[in-house]
DNA sequence: CATATTTCCTACTTATTTTGTAGGTATTAT
DNA sequence: ATAATACCTACAAAATAAGTAGGAAATATG
């Protein structure tokens, strides 16, 4: 499984985010969106560290975006908060002892970056504008 | 991640197998590759199951290809395997109540698709001949 | 200043999936 | 008869994912 409920969650509160430019309550985007409260504040930890989404405390804060939607890609909204997005394990760096020679690893490699590109053409945008 | 240890450990299995014409006993292809004999054993029972080897029992008995390497691809023995082989469970039917109007679910498609694809181009032979 | 609302932080719990074990039965070559 | 093998069912352990609890720190507003 690529994507998990974390991700999925991950997607749709960065949507309801990009139909807004103001700072959006969490716990209302939660709500809206059937993802647990609590759990959406780790989500948005992530999301925040990785710089997508920028938080502001205090009456009237919220998260929002940093950029216009057009210009977040679902690789990058996925990979940030997604643990092991990475196709296999193999391709974690010295997980592997004779990462060198094994005939498999190329092939890893290539999915890996095939996924990574094709999530890349997708845009928060291009999922408003289906709707 | 897409590519778990019991994916692996298929692979590795198979790619073992593909050396050989006659049976090879499951017991000494796991014990060669590191794999845990009795593990092995549940991946054999799913890969029989989907045709991609056939077993015989008895003395001198043991696991062989039914095909020869280059009719097998990785997407075939992966699909055979991997439980959660999907891209994210909104694939799977009647898993998502509104999978008719979501904006999201034709990207999951298109992705499963493109890694599909993807494994289909190699083949046992490929990795064979690649050490 | 007091209050309500919010992000932000740490730790824990529960659920689910993956990986691995145990203990056999049925079959077959020698 | 024996040893080696696939084949079967159930369980156990480990790892990961999902969710909860209880706050502290910041901030707008009355």
């Amino acid at each position: 499984m690529i994507v998990s409920t974390r991700g999925e969650y991950a997607l749709r509160i960065m949507l309801a985010l990009a139909g807004k430019t103001e700072f959006s309550s969490l716990r209302d985007v939660a709500m809206q969106n059937g993802i647990p409260h609590k759990y959406s504040e780790n989500i948005m930890t992530a999301l925040a560290k990785a710089g997508l989404v920028e938080g502001s405390r205090g009456k009237n804060g919220g998260y929002r975006l940093v950029r216009e939607p057009q210009e977040y890609s679902l690789a990058e909204i996925l990979e940030a908060i997604e643990s092991s997005f990475s196709v296999t394990s193999c391709l974690k760096d010295g997980s592997c002892p004779h990462a060198d020679t094994c005939p498999t690893l190329p092939v890893w490699r290539g999915l890996d970056e095939t996924v990574h590109e094709y999530l890349s053409r997708f845009t928060l945008k291009d999922l408003l504008s289906e709707r």
